[in-house]
DNA sequence: TTCTATCGTATCGACTCGATACTATCATTC
DNA sequence: GAATGATAGTATCGAGTCGATACGATAGAA
């Protein structure tokens, strides 16, 4: 099983490389992965239940996490306006700095360069990932505009599942409804 | 930096399905990468330092978790011959018995099924593992039988480094010491 | 209204992790 | 041989992750 141990080292690299770039600015890696969820993510998942789900932690765990990228000004949250039990969560001014500073770790930018064309290797990592969160969690993650559930209306969009309308910038941003288009469409 | 977001994301999936896995024997993540390390490596990189730089950690973090492991009876250490300094581990029946368990993870097994061909998926991310890993610590912890220094003596093989014969089944194994051959060869 | 599900926080104990300090052994140099 | 420096490993401390558990608050359905 050489794939396997292929990513696996790979992961370890990029985790050790996060973790330098964490400690630059006095955070864990979980941290960063945090702060770049909430930097993708569209109004139905910019909340905690959102992050622990991506994260793959439990909602406790995830709670004090966020609750310290806050303390340190990270983040701001702010309460839905419907529904009395979520938060919203953006980033602060500083926290955009952190993630622009961290996203991509520099190293695996260059080691890129050296590859040529990343097409076919980011379709084969694709599948891979559809397989693997299919057996995780059932959530894909996947960008707005790829789902089953958007539909254009006239000249914009509109998210099928709640009905309401979508404003250009968000059909680009992750959300935690994805769902794979049918087969066959 | 579509390539990033993949591998970030593949790294999250891999790391929590360890977790969970790791918890099944009341361990953590990092436990079983050490296992996964310490079962393929030879002689010169079987020791705390090859655990550290492997996993990227400073040498008292690694050594609690190697004290860990020890406690919890799935590794077994014996001094050096002829270096009092240095300490080697091996896998205890148990340790074994965890390390099949848990490498490589079922789901990630499940999910290359549906790939086909992964020769050069694996390829491209050996490509990108050999950059990062430059920038890193500059160890690449290659196969023995893949290195610079390797070479074969009679029916035999030694290692051109430390001048020492290699048995069959060591040239297999990941070396701290590996480098890769000079171009050109 | 009651029941249940969902969202979020608080607390606890085991553990990771870096930083620092320390011991022991080997290698080099004088 | 003795001093010096490099290498291997351990011990301890504080901050933080993490799961488990418990809890409170809101929403939705029966």
């Amino acid at each position: 099983m050489k794939l396997f141990e292929l990513i696996d080292r790979l992961g370890l690299l990029l985790r050790s490389s996060d973790r330098r770039s964490a400690a630059r600015h006095g955070l864990q890696p979980i941290h960063l992965q945090a702060l770049r969820f909430l930097a993708q993510a569209n109004r139905y998942s910019d909340t905690p239940v959102a992050v622990t789900e991506y994260l793959g932690l439990t909602k406790g765990t995830a709670s004090q996490t966020l609750l310290l990228l806050r303390k340190k000004g990270l983040l701001s949250a702010s309460p839905d306006a419907d529904d009395g039990r979520k938060t919203h969560l953006q980033l602060t001014a500083a926290g955009r700095r952190v993630h622009k500073d961290t996203s991509p770790p520099a190293p695996l930018l260059a080691a890129a360069k050296g590859l040529g064309s990343t097409a076919e290797l980011e379709r084969d990592l694709e599948g891979l990932l559809r397989e693997l969160q299919r057996d995780n969690d059932g959530r894909s993650f996947g960008i707005c505009h790829t789902c089953r559930h958007f539909q254009t209306q006239g000249a914009g969009y509109q998210c099928g599942l709640t009905g309401e309308p979508l404003r250009r910038v968000e059909i680009d941003l992750l959300c935690r409804e994805h769902e794979e288009p049918v087969s066959g469409s």
